[in-house]
Order: structure tokens, then C-alpha cells, then sequence
DNA sequence: CTGAAAGCGCTTACAG
DNA sequence: CTGAAAGCGCTTACAG
């Protein structure tokens, strides 16, 4: 059976449209409508008009890998994900997932295509993207361990593929970083603590070079301290890796070597909840024994028990300086590291906080109630 | 400064090679290095090997678009997410996650690219990734109305564009579905708290054709009410989508109606979570007055307090048959709708379980320790 | 088993 | 402002 299109064209073969038949039916050359679907300022207005309605009407797209073969571009980004162990199927490390929906929104509204894929499924980036001319740039999330990691990118660098990574940005390091402000929010973190009367505060997670994240959020951690005059002691730092199993154990190991714990600053979310685990199977009380903050606030955190105060990235504006950081090396303008800020997300594991009240109820006002305090790094 | 790359080739030039580099240099033609790179049955083993191995040493990829233009084919899937409330940034219901993450894998195995994308950044699916070649066919997660929705789906059909979507699979509806067993799901839960002596068993979100999947889940609901001779009560179902706050005020409007509780069935872990809230502040104590189960297994499921017993849905299954399904329908192979086993998980939520241990500190093993129950569904 | 040739559907100098 | 022509880098009949 025949079906009538919109534009009143009989479509009986299923054939697509291309920029030869909108050429024919406009009157003009293939040239010009190319020209005029792109608007090009040198097309008469009208004709512009007149190709753009044919397009419409034949429901014409402009052929993706004709255009890109010709152009040498691809108008794609790569977003290649690290994969962690998680504790459930998805592998991708939960403060990821916020970052992801914000990257695509953001390549959406830049005109890019976004390709998603895991590091660990290549070892050779540049050539199963860049090479095949499948993404013009990498957006790298997550790495593990920084120092191992650095060969890649290294290599990256060399073979001239364009990247931009979350993550600090190191001097020894390669590429262009777009990372948050974990001096910061490390240092935020940690002055709550103080101020809530904490003077024994320990530092869960692994505060070395190959974890500059973590080792930044130990700094402001060191900094805060030394502010307010306390000594640091160094038997208050414990290794750990990013997930609750890890915090866990390092809890274990803490609470049998230190005894007179005030607070725990954990370096992430995770490492929180498994620290918060640990110290209940221990029979210490969160906050009233021990108080506990964490780091990136991931939506587990509003929801255990009790409530995380944590440190929030703005994972929105990541997503974004992300996208257009890369894209101004893939177009070739000039563009520089950026840092995010961090604030503060007050909840209950520091400590009673009155007038509780539940947090989803309205997610655009943080501050609404009073159980929320949000305080903006300064 | 020259390089000299692994193969001894100066490398001069930044040039890209192309197929006839490697022909000029194996002493062949084009055509035959096109073959054996595709490692095709007309060409001498030898050749195949010669030709791999200048391929290997010039970093030579095949170009993506030179391919896919005159192959017309992408080896490229788009995923289209639907954008939800959330109460993080990332616009995505929390299930979808670990979906993606095995959907990202499953391609990655049958040598598809994955694109990613929402479908509210678009009104015309076909056109922005059939028609312009960028992806062979479509993976649909999220729907929000299927009533609504239907007309796209309907879009899809017409265009001839290859699709599937995770939900279940309705007589109405168009395309291949795959989706979890929701009847299942729903009879092994309302089951478990008819073991437990429940009774008067709350149904938390819209039980009707815009929502097929918790329309099915009450239904299981409702069948294992009546297989146990519990007369259904109409007042006990209350409409809500998913998620915290819907199921928040979905309860307060319950208890107003209802004054002798024992359970409730959500239809989703976020609803659960917003209906445990609701509990706690009109003075519930979960489980002790009023046992709560939800639907997915959602990370936070496990960490609220009490932890959530829940429906799992296994989203590395769905997630490889989402994927092995479209390519079915691309390459012309015969297809089914599929549909994946749930088991229920016990927690806290319904009861007090002995022995409780924490469940990340073995996450491959469900079983371990004496928490976590996993009922198979029959 | 191999090669010469056509052509996928565009974009973009080049010429007017 | 427009058109004729070249060519992006492949795959695939076609001929041998």
C-alpha cells in the first residue's frame, strides 16, 4: 500500500532522500543546497528557505559518514568511562552516573554525538577512536591509579588526540584537567569538624600521589588543622580506595590502633559508608560516639543512616567545562585547566541538626528546611 | 624532532594512513588490503598476515566513515534515555544505571559503537540517528506515559527504523520489548509478606495501562493475595510514579485512608524510600508497625535503614538482551520479545532477619552471611 | 586468489 | 550568489 508523506509526494520507495533529489526539486545545484542546509551566509535568504522546506518535507537528515568523510571531522566525543568494582552490576562508580547525564546534556547542546564506552575494554584509545576518526576528542571519568595511569596519557598526548580528564591537575601530569576544588572541600570538611568541637579527626583514604584526589582532600584536611592548631597525627590516616568494602576495613584497622576518635573524614562517599558500617558493628555510635563526613555527595547519602554530611561537586558545571574544554582543543582555541568549586551539604553525621527534614521533598532548594545547610566554600 | 616509530618507519609526516600506504607497501592492491583486513576467506592466509602486520606497524585503523558510507551500514547503536525528576542531578532513574553499564558492555562485545543521548533532546528519533546514518537502530530505557508514549513508538515502527525498548510487551504495543518478569517480581513479594502474617497489604504506585510495569507488579500483587484467600481491597492501592517524593505523598494520602496497615508493597525502591520517610514521620517504626518491600534493587536500597527488601531485576541479562535483540532486527534475524527472572532480596524492611552482615563486604556472593535471602522466582 | 574501477553522499576549493 | 568538479577512504560487484 502507498503512503502519502506530508509534503503530498507519493513515497514508494523507501529510498533516502539525498541532497541531489532536494537539488532537483529546488532548482538549484547540489552545491547550493549543501551550502543552504548548513546556512551558509553565502546562499540567498530565500533559498535557504526553499531547500531547508524541501529537507523537511522528504524528512532529508545530512548522511553522518558522508559529511564527516568529507569534512575530516566527526562531531563526536568519546566519553570513556574507568570501570570500578562496584557493589552493584554497574561498575561505573556512582558520583560517575551524575557526571554522565550532565556531559551528554552538555555535547547535546554543543551539536556533538557522544559514544560511550569502559577504558578497560581498549588499550589503545587513540586507535579505536581517534585513528578511525569515530570521536574527534576523549572525555576520560575515573583512572584508578594515577601514577599507572600516567603511560596512557603520555601516550594520548604524543599521538596528538585531543582529551580532557576529571581530575586534578598536576604539574607532572599530561593534558588538560578539569577537576574540583578538593583543597577546598577537604579543608570545608574538616573545619566543620572543628568547629563542632572534634580535635581527634581521621582521615580515611589513601593520601598519596597515585590517588591525587584523595591527597588533595588530605591537604585541606592537614591545613584546616593546622589553622586552628592542632596537631596532626599521623596515625590518624588510613588507606583506603574508593568503595564501602575498602572504608570498612580501614575502619577496622583505625579503630584497633587509635582509641580516642572523635570524627572520621572520609574521602569519599563510599568510604564513608562503609567507615559508618564498621564503626555500628564496633558500637560506636555515629554521631554521638563518632561523627563522619564524606565526599561527593552521591544520592546513597541523603539516605543512610544517619544522613551524610558530605562534600558536593557540582557535577552540572563539571559536565559542561568538561565538553567545552575539549572542544576548544578539537577547534583549536586556546582553553586552561578548571577547578569547580565544592560546599559543604550539612546533614545528621556530624551531629543533631533540628527541624530534620526530608530532602527530596523539594531538591531544588537545598537550603529549604532546616535539616539542609549548604555552605559555599569561600 | 623525529620520531621514529616501533615499526622503523621515520615519521615525518602526522599523515593518517590510509589503505593504499599499507597496499604500496605489501606490494598488493587496495582491494586486497580492504579484504584482509577483514580477514576475508578470498585472500592467502600470508597475505592476511603481511597485511595485518604493516597495519599493526603504521597504527592503521580503518576510517569509520570511508566504511560505514560505502558499507551503508554504522555498526553504531544509539541509547536513548528518558529524562526523569531525580532527586540527583543526573536526570536518571537510579535502575538505569547499572543497565547502561551493561548495555555499554554487551555492544562493546558485538563490536557495536554506542551512542547515548536522552529522548526528550529530540522529536524525532528517526531522523536524528536512522536517517542521518549515525546509529542502525535504537535502544529505548524510559518512557515516563506509555499511553503517550505510544505515538513515537508507533513513529518508529512506520519509518522502519530498528528498535527496542526495555519494558514489557503489550498486545497494543509496537516493536520488540524486553522486560522483566513484573508479575513474578509482584507475586513473589506480596508473598513474602503473606508469610510473614500480613495482611492488610498497601499497594504504592499507578496501577493502570499508563504504567504496564507497576500494572503488572500489582497484579502479582493481587494474584497472591487471592491465591491465599485475601480478599483484595481497592482502598489499599494508592497511585504514585516513581519516585521518593511521589511515594511520600502517596503514603500520607494512604494512612489518612487506611488506620490498620501491616505492609506495603511499592512498586519501585524509590517509592519505597519516600514511603518509609512518610512512616517515620507519622511514628511508624519499619518493619515493627508496618512491613515495606520495593521493586529494582536499587544501590540505595541496601543502605537505607532499615535496609530495603526488594525485587532485583538482573541488568546484565536485560542489558544483553536489549542489545542482542536490535542487532537481530538489524541484521534481518528473527526476534522475540524476551523476558528476564527477578529474585526477591530480603533485608530489614519486612522483618528482622538474624545474624545481620554487611552485604558489600561480599558483593559476588548474595548469599553469604545471614542476611541476605535471595528467592529464586519459580 | 587478486586487481581495476565504480561509487557511497557529502563538502569545498575553484571559477564565474 | 551559484555551479561543475574533485575527492574524502573505504567496500564491493565485476572481470580475470
Amino acid at each position: 500500500m502507498k503512503t502519502i508523506s506530508p509534503g503530498g509526494r507519493t513515497d514508494l520507495t523507501k529510498q533516502k532522500a539525498t541532497s541531489f533529489d532536494i537539488a532537483h526539486l529546488a532548482g538549484v545545484s547540489q552545491s547550493t543546497v549543501s551550502r543552504a542546509l548548513r546556512n551558509s551566509p553565502l546562499v540567498k535568504a530565500e533559498t535557504i528557505e526553499l531547500v531547508h522546506k524541501i529537507a523537511r518535507q522528504l524528512n532529508y537528515k545530512v548522511d553522518k559518514h558522508a559529511s564527516s568523510l568529507r569534512s575530516q571531522q566527526s562531531a563526536t566525543l568519546a566519553l570513556l568511562l574507568f570501570e570500578d568494582p562496584t557493589s552493584d552490576d554497574s561498575l561505573i562508580n556512582p558520583f560517575f552516573h551524575a557526571m554522565l547525564g550532565s556531559i551528554t546534556r552538555a555535547c547535546a547542546k554543543q551539536g556533538y554525538d557522544l559514544l560511550i564506552s569502559f577504558q578497560q575494554l581498549s588499550d589503545n584509545w587513540t586507535g579505536d577512536f581517534a585513528d578511525s576518526h569515530k570521536a574527534d576528542g576523549l572525555i576520560l571519568l575515573g583512572y584508578g591509579d594515577a601514577i599507572d595511569y600516567q603511560p596512557k596519557l603520555k601516550q594520548l598526548e604524543e599521538q596528538g588526540t585531543p582529551f580532557v580528564r576529571w581530575g586534578p591537575q598536576m604539574e607532572s601530569t599530561c593534558g588538560i584537567a578539569v577537576g574540583c576544588n578538593n583543597l577546598q572541600g577537604g579543608f570545608d570538611a574538616t573545619a566543620h569538624l572543628l568547629e563542632r568541637g572534634h580535635r581527634r579527626i581521621a582521615f580515611i583514604g589513601t593520601a598519596s600521589n597515585h590517588y591525587p584526589e584523595f591527597f588533595q582532600r588530605y591537604q585541606g584536611y592537614v591545613k584546616a588543622q593546622v589553622q586552628a592548631g592542632v596537631a596532626i597525627d599521623p596515625s590518624l590516616q588510613q588507606d583506603a580506595i574508593t568503595n564501602e568494602e575498602a572504608g570498612y576495613q580501614a575502619t577496622l584497622t583505625l579503630l584497633e590502633r587509635v582509641n580516642d576518635l572523635h570524627a572520621i573524614f572520609a574521602a569519599s562517599d563510599l568510604i564513608a559508608i562503609g567507615a559508618m558500617q564498621a564503626l555500628k558493628e564496633r558500637g560506636y555510635r555515629v554521631p554521638d560516639d563518632i561523627a563522619v563526613v564524606g565526599f561527593d555527595d552521591i544520592p546513597v547519602a541523603r539516605f543512610c543512616t544517619p544522613a551524610l554530611t558530605t562534600v558536593r561537586q557540582d557535577t552540572r558545571l563539571a559536565g559542561e567545562a568538561l565538553v567545552s574544554s575539549l572542544i576548544k582543543q578539537i577547534t583549536g582555541q586556546p582553553t586552561a585547566p578548571a577547578t569547580i568549586d565544592t560546599r559543604l551539604v550539612v546533614r545528621d553525621s556530624c551531629g543533631e541538626v533540628l527541624g530534620a527534614r526530608c530532602e527530596f521533598l523539594d531538591p531544588k532548594s537545598q537550603s529549604r528546611g532546616n535539616r539542609n545547610y549548604v555552605l559555599g566554600s569561600k
